[in-house]
DNA sequence: CCTTGACTTAGAGTACACTCCAACCCCTAG
DNA sequence: CTAGGGGTTGGAGTGTACTCTAAGTCAAGG
């Protein structure tokens, strides 16, 4: 598979491909006699498996880690799955707070709900004074 | 109060409030008379707002969007309900991306806690060639 | 009086994760 | 044989949100 393939099928773009290969977030790829990359799709598992990670706020730096562990074997499965606990509890912990704010978006949004019925609703909010004009 | 107790009060240090402040994210502060900004108490619920929108991925253009709207008054009620309800359908969104994330995840951890055990396991996942040393 | 520590400013620097550019090469269809 | 559409590279640029620096001012305790 070329790159321009691979994009479409991992939704990343050539550009992000290359730069994850350089900096060793994706093994470097075989090349086709012209010099053209020439991926097996095996790699669209850990792509895929990168892109969850980067969706749950995993910095490139821990994926980084996390394959090098893979790299080195069976030895480090246990400091892999160590890996995977603690952002899975960052994660769970994101996923709460997130719960938390989505309560409170609600409960702002039905607020407006009812101050748009009545038009005029003055104590809502705290008046600020806000500078008038752009950032300098 | 000024801006050291700020800080303490609203866990964003002085920079940050200096700079939300530049920005205009948060209205311009009164002063003592050696220049030291003095603020209201009442600014720790605008900051408490903006955590909550930042903690759910706003950008800062949205929230001065925001501003500006309370800025100009009741007219604009329902400009900001809108607002509201497009960020919490977008953290809806990725509140259940999260989620999905978070079994894919429990999955492989189960698969990793099994694999410990049995203390070999060579086909449960992808071989990958990773590039040996730096990235350049 | 002097030191300490909190405050002030404009502007520069940082971290992260891309994203793009210039200038090139290579294959295939018309 | 040439035009188009892929691919290649190193390195520079972008956007977001801070974060820090330099060079001061100011107020209060010992």
């Amino acid at each position: 598979m070329k790159i321009g393939e691979l994009t479409k099928r991992s939704g990343l773009s050539a550009h992000t491909l290359r730069y994850y290969e350089r900096i060793g977030l994706l093994p470097v790829a075989d090349r086709s006699a012209s010099g053209h990359r020439d991926y097996d799709a095996a790699i669209l598992v850990w792509i895929e498996f990168l892109d969850r990670m980067k969706t749950t706020g995993m910095p490139i730096r821990e994926m980084l880690r996390y394959a090098a562990l893979r790299e080195t074997g069976d030895a480090t499965i246990d400091a892999r799955r160590e890996l995977l606990e603690t952002h899975r509890d960052k994660v769970r912990a994101h996923v709460a707070e997130l719960q938390a704010c989505l309560a409170v978006l609600d409960t702002k949004i039905a607020g407006y709900a009812g101050a748009s019925q009545v038009e005029t609703t003055h104590d809502a909010e705290h008046p600020l004074r806000f500078r008038i004009g752009k950032a300098r």
